[in-house]
RNA sequence: GCCGGCGUAGCUCAGGGGUAGAGCAACGCAUUCGUAAUGCGUGGGUCGGGGGUUCAAAUCCCUCCGCCGGCACCA
């Protein structure tokens, strides 16, 4: 005799046990209609199952959100029925819905062409037409196995003898395709919304790559036509940005076959670079750090006392010089290490803040390299603070303030934190992690930053702070880290004189906050859609002029600019001038000046922003000032990170 | 590294055993024009590399390299 209480708090009482369908029949037929699942009490539930319990219920309908998940899981499972009608040979695996859509893992000899991806998913449209009823039972275990062991799913079977003793085995089945799932599910194969399938993919069974290789086919899936139209542009808009082609537009950089994983700077690419590089180098100075610089190449018994050797041998590039082995630096701490052990250290030294940007190589998988996001060659904005235990929690606070506002500079408002506590491989005693770890979270206190834990992930040698911002389209990059670590300054002897007198060892935090030069400069790309902000554009403005009367007076402004500190380009080409801001438009040239008999007779210029339609007549000493207050960027760092004459900008001394 | 797809002019792409194509870009000439493409003309290629089949290969086969999408990896 369960007893149901809507969300409106209303209670329906029923004599014996009572469906979802049932329910939001009994309330209305166009909720009958609508509903998808039910949720019992924080649970989602099948509309054909019993609910013999009082309990709280909501009816799910492709309103809610909820409603997503499972329509998303069950057009995997659709999928999977189309695969196993067209190619009986097929075994299926798993098939979960992810964001945005889903995907389904199959075991197959001949593997999917895209080809087939049209072929599966027209049969899915008859399935659906078909309106299958998708039904759950529950089953003995044994015999689960047995039945999945019988029509030759061995994975199936394997699955399910993985799952604990006491959760019961459901199976799903709709038409003649069956399967196993914990459900919930959609009343009938009709009821789901509309989808595209995108591509085919391997993936290792169970993520191992000891394991056979699966086919995987991905799709989306929405609860309308208008939803999955909107994401499809939304993959479009996400192309249109990517760095890899802005890159080449914007004639930034360009990598080849002879350097794979390593990037050739255009100026333009080169000049955005280095802008970047001497607005960190100014916020490092600022906070109190000093910049070194290293060697490339070391030789391996540095690599050996690190460690390095040992754990990541096969991901360092090595040379040979006159019967030594020397290996490209793939990260800087052990060469800042060797710095701080120069000279004896006191405890007045600490903290010591150790920054460099540093050239690093890394022999990446082929198969991980991605335009300028994952490469061989990079640069990182690397530092080391050496520091005493009693200091972790001050220095963290300080570098996580330092973070924060350098992304807010870059145009990155919101960030998030994640918390990496102790691996179960690792190094040092539990007092040492406990100690780490309660820094680490007091300095996240301090610092009014929430985090979310990432149990387990932590360096063998520390916990760590990940730092995973938020772009324009609503994408995470995980670019900050700060690592605490106890054992690299063991391993290479580093020390300092306490007040006591005695020897110590100091605490290595390795921090970085862009990551790598080149992933961030990636990033910026993309998130700005190749837009970047005055201060960042390679390319500021562009003098045009009408026509080639007014030359003269171009190259004037232009000088006038230039003088100012901004980066200026001339276009005195015979060209009509539509054509002219065309081009640079799609070069993404943030200020177009034309100039022409009208500007050039009363000292003005038209003043023209990258997307805006209209323009703005203005004197050319308005237009001037403007400007150059407008490139000095967030640091009132001129451009070029040159020092603009005169006013405010105290920092000629930093190039 | 693994699975799949792709590699033709600077870029985007067509051609799929019988003389290598288009648009844009480049270059030349004309045009001097008021805010996202002025017109005409010209040049441009070992069809990713190597090997094979064939009278003949961009095209078919093998192999290597690279790129793209996933998976695995990311100190």
């Amino acid at each position: 005799m369960p007893r149901l209480t809507l969300p409106d708090g209303s209670v329906r009482a029923f004599e014996h046990a009572v469906t979802g369908a049932e329910l939001a029949a009994a309330i209305g037929p166009g909720l009958a209609k609508a509903a998808l699942v039910i949720e019992v009490d924080g649970a989602l539930w099948d509309l054909s199952r019993p609910i013999e319990q009082d309990a709280r219920v909501r009816l799910i309908t492709a309103k809610d959100a909820e409603a997503l998940e499972v329509i998303r899981h069950d057009t995997a499972h659709l999928m999977a029925e189309a695969v196993k009608e067209l190619y009986p040979d097929t075994q299926v695996t798993i098939g979960p819905a992810i964001e945005d859509g889903f995907y389904y893992d199959f075991s197959r000899k001949t593997p999917f062409t895209p080809e087939d991806l049209a072929i599966i998913e027209a049969r899915m449209k008859e399935i659906v037409a078909r309106n299958e009823p998708i039904v759950r039972e529950v089953w003995d275990r044994s015999e689960a196995v047995n039945f999945f062991k019988g029509l030759g799913e061995h994975y199936k079977a394997q699955i399910i003898e993985a799952i604990p003793s006491n959760e019961p085995i459901t199976l799903y089945r709709q038409g003649t395709f069956i399967d196993l799932c914990r459900g919930p599910h959609l009343p009938s194969t009709g009821k789901v919304g509309a989808f595209k399938l995108l591509k085919v993919a391997g993936a290792y069974w169970r993520g191992d790559s000891k394991n056979e290789m699966l086919q995987r086919i991905y799709g989306t899936a929405w609860a309308n036509e208008a939803d999955l139209k909107a994401y499809l542009t939304r993959i479009e808009e996400a192309e249109k940005r990517d760095h890899r082609r802005l890159g080449r537009e914007m004639e930034l950089f360009h990598v080849q076959e002879e350097a794979v994983g390593m990037v050739f700077w255009h100026p333009k690419g080169w000049t955005l670079y280095r802008v970047i590089e001497s607005y960190m180098r100014r916020r490092l100075e600022a906070a109190g750090y000093v910049e070194v610089r290293t060697p490339m190449l070391i030789d391996r018994s540095l690599w050996e006392a690190s460690g390095h050797w040992e754990k990541f041998r096969e991901h360092m590039f090595t040379s040979e010089a006159e019967e030594r082995v020397l290996a490209l630096k793939p990260m800087n701490c052990p060469g800042h290490v060797q710095i701080f052990r120069h000279g004896l250290k006191s405890y007045r030294d600490l903290p010591l803040r150790m920054a460099e940007f540093g050239s690093c190589h890394r022999a990446e998988p082929s198969g991980a390299l991605h335009g300028i996001m994952r490469v061989r060659g990079f640069t990182q904005d690397d530092a080391h603070i050496f520091c005493s235990t009693e200091q972790i929690t001050e220095e963290t606070r300080a570098f996580c303030d330092l973070l924060g506002s350098i992304y807010r500079d870059f145009g990155f408002p919101e960030f998030r934190v994640r918390f990496s506590d102790r691996p179960k491989v690792r190094a040092g005693a539990d007092e040492v992690w406990d100690r780490a770890e309660g820094a680490l979270k007091d300095a996240c206190k301090a610092a009014g930053l929430d985090f979310v834990l990432n149990p387990g992930e932590g360096a063998f040698y520390g916990p760590k702070l990940e730092f995973v911002l938020r772009d324009a389209i609503g994408r995470d990059w995980q670019c900050g880290t700060l690592q605490v670590d106890f054992v690299l300054p063991e391993r290479l002897d580093a020390s300092y004189i306490g007040e006591d007198g005695q020897r110590h060892r100091p605490v290595m935090l390795h921090r970085a906050i862009l990551g790598s030069l080149e992933r961030f400069i990636g990033i910026l790309i993309e998130n700005h859609a190749g837009r970047l902000p005055l201060w960042l554009a390679p390319v500021q403005v562009v003098v045009a002029t009408i026509t080639n009367d007014s030359d003269g007076y171009a190259v004037s402004v232009a000088d006038r600019l230039k003088a100012a500190g901004l980066r200026v380009e001339l276009d005195l080409r015979s060209e009509k001038i539509g054509y002219k801001v065309r081009e640079h438009s799609t070069a993404k040239v943030p200020v177009i000046l034309a100039v022409g008999r009208r500007e050039a007779e009363t000292g003005s210029v038209a003043l023209r922003r990258l997307g805006s339609q209209s323009q703005e007549a203005l004197a050319l000493n308005q237009a001037v000032d403007r400007l150059r207050a407008e490139a000095e960027g967030p640091l009132g760092l001129a451009p070029s990170g040159v020092a603009s004459e005169g006013g405010a900008v105290a920092a000629s001394s930093a190039q």
